[in-house]
RNA sequence: CGCGGGAUAGAGCAGUCUGGUAGCUCGUCGGGCUCAUAACCCGAAGGUCGUUGGUUCAAAUCCAGCUCCCGCAACCA
């Protein structure tokens, strides 16, 4: 594997960013770390998508102008994404400068191969909504549903975007590339959605929206969202049209675009639809995630229970965001919904990172640092058929990643952390210190430690703090690739002393944390 | 008959495509161990797999009907 590209959906800077666009970007994190432990270059892309009406009418009513209104929310989501140690890799926002040339270039390119057309239509204006309504928005008395007032007919003119020319095209390569959506159980949803799809219109007056990027010679005219905020996955890559960049050649087809089930059709239909006006090859997976609940309740303004990261930093008390990324990561089978609740989160973390996988690393070099002083003897050093099984999680890890199983990936961490912890039970290295067996109880603890360089790999992802904290105790570097681990990291020699030995991640709420603070 | 998702132990979920003694994580209870972060290991309790009917030697799984919950308008990923 060269490279890895992966994106997230650029987030909406009309409010702060919540739960729920943490979810996405903590697992399209875990999956670009991951994959960076296979390759030498995995790219992240995210970040904001600023235009549109609603921005408009908020940043008035806030009395500051568009673009300052979205510096302040675009640095909000940049802040929660470095609380949240999201490593992306480029932050793009589509109020940049080289963003909104390339989209007037691409709609140009566009209107010029005749994929962009001028239609006049005249629709059911709600000025209320600032919308054309369909029928379906309308009650019996043909009033708008939301606002109880009769639409105005007006006439418009706007740029439509030739959807239907490539329709087939689309159900054919989702037909044939039974993994290009996932989940795949999606995949149908999508086929029934392109049976009813029209050209749609991919520009506004600019009378009714101003707040966006101009289309180059019509001065009346603003690019509506599709293509401004779609291309964002292209324009980020120095893509213009014209000159294809390095940086466009090395990273394009992106190897996942991450994003929420909420917006699959956006991206399987009219993104892709956008790609192949453009000849350009297709991304080889989307990956549409299911919705974070809290307490089993959709997160929603209006119901009051919208959870932000940086509240449960402080709920917790938390100095890395590592039992939070852990959590989320490991809340949902791939594109199903999972749930957020306190009392779930502080049991899971716990029980996982702290009880089996930190204390196993403690307990263990505990031992070595009593029976020892913390020495690594030569005839330890053994090989071991717990390595064998450590292998083999490598494995099943790696491949649950392909279908971008995150959880499952995770669960089979937590199972090789619990035959390890076992193997200490069922050798019992304090018994054999006490029987002087020092060879062998010497071979146990290093049986372990060498395990736990691979456990250190496969958790980095989900981990990145916790992961280098075990490293650093094992004196092994976290940045080996996963096909590169040999299980010869533990050399003989003094390894440890006991004031280096630290827990790698405390319980929520114990007494040794509270101690500490 | 609008579309889709779901209903499996106290909680959260997997298993359903490719029928074959009901599984995982957490919690609860009992025991063990003592190296460790009130941890770890073992064992147990707890489910007629929403409901009714059908196919089958055999159904959580396939088929049909029914009930209930959640999305599909907005705030909102």
């Amino acid at each position: 594997m060269e490279k890895f590209y992966t994106t997230t959906a650029i987030d909406y800077v009309n409010g702060a960013p919540h739960i729920g666009h943490a979810y996405e970007k903590i697992l399209t994190d875990v999956i670009k770390r991951h994959f960076s432990q296979r390759c030498n270059d995995a790219y992240m892309l995210t970040g904001t998508d600023e235009h549109g009406i609603k921005i408009q009418k908020t940043s008035a009513s806030m009395g500051i102008s568009e673009k300052e209104f979205c510096d302040q929310n675009s640095s909000k989501f940049q802040n929660a994404w470095k609380l949240l140690d999201i490593s992306y890799s480029q932050f793009i926002r589509t109020t940049d400068d080289y963003h909104k040339k390339a989209v007037q270039k691409i709609f140009k390119k566009l209107l010029e191969k005749g994929d962009i057309y001028k239609h006049s239509y005249t629709g059911l204006y709600c000025s209320g909504c600032e919308a054309f309504l369909s029928e379906k928005d309308l009650d019996e008395n043909g009033c708008c549903l939301i606002h109880k007032t009769k639409p105005e007919e007006v006439s418009e003119e706007n740029y439509f975007f030739k959807l239907t020319k490539y329709k087939e095209r689309i159900i054919k390569h989702i037909k044939e590339n039974p993994n290009f959506i996932v989940p795949s159980f999606r995949a149908n949803e999508v086929l029934n959605q392109l049976e009813n799809i029209e050209d749609i219109s991919v520009s506004r007056t600019k009378t009714s929206v101003k707040w966006g990027i101009p289309v180059l010679d019509d001065e009346n005219q603003v690019i509506y969202v599709w293509i401004d905020a779609l291309s964002n996955y292209i324009t980020a890559l120095g893509y213009d049209t014209e000159n294809e960049t390095e940086k466009f050649k090395r990273y394009w087809p992106a190897d996942v675009q991450v994003i929420g089930k909420d917006i699959l059709k956006f991206h399987s239909i009219y993104w892709i639809a956008i790609l192949m006006a453009l000849d350009l090859p297709l991304p080889k997976h989307i990956l549409a995630h299911g919705w974070i609940t809290i307490d089993e309740a959709k997160m929603s303004k209006s119901l009051g229970n919208v959870v932000s990261p940086e509240s449960i930093f402080k709920a917790f008390n938390l100095e890395i965001p590592d039992p939070l990324r852990y959590y989320m990561a490991t809340a949902a089978p791939v594109g199903k919904d999972g749930n957020y609740s306190d009392d779930d989160f502080k049991e899971k973390v716990n029980a996982h990172l702290a009880n089996s996988m930190g204390n196993l690393l403690n307990r263990t070099l505990s031992m070595l640092v009593k029976y020892f002083d913390g020495e690594i003897k030569e005839e330890f050093i053994h090989k071991s058929e717990l390595f064998d099984n450590a292998k083999k999680t490598i494995e099943e890890v790696k491949h649950h990643f392909d279908y971008f199983e995150i959880a499952e990936a995770a669960l089979k961490i937590t199972e090789l952390v619990d035959t390890l912890n076992k193997y200490v039970t069922d050798n019992a290295p304090w018994t054999l210190a006490k029987e002087e067996k020092w060879t062998e109880c010497g071979k146990v603890l290093y049986t372990i430690l060498e395990a736990m360089t691979s456990v250190a790999s496969m958790i980095y992802p989900y981990c990145p703090n916790i992961a280098q904290a075990m490293a650093n105790q094992l004196k092994y570097d976290i940045n080996t690739k996963l096909d590169d681990i040999d299980f010869k990291n533990i050399k003989a020699g003094k390894f440890i002393t006991k004031e280096e030995i630290k827990p790698v991640f405390l319980r929520l709420d114990s007494e040794l944390a509270n101690k500490n603070k």
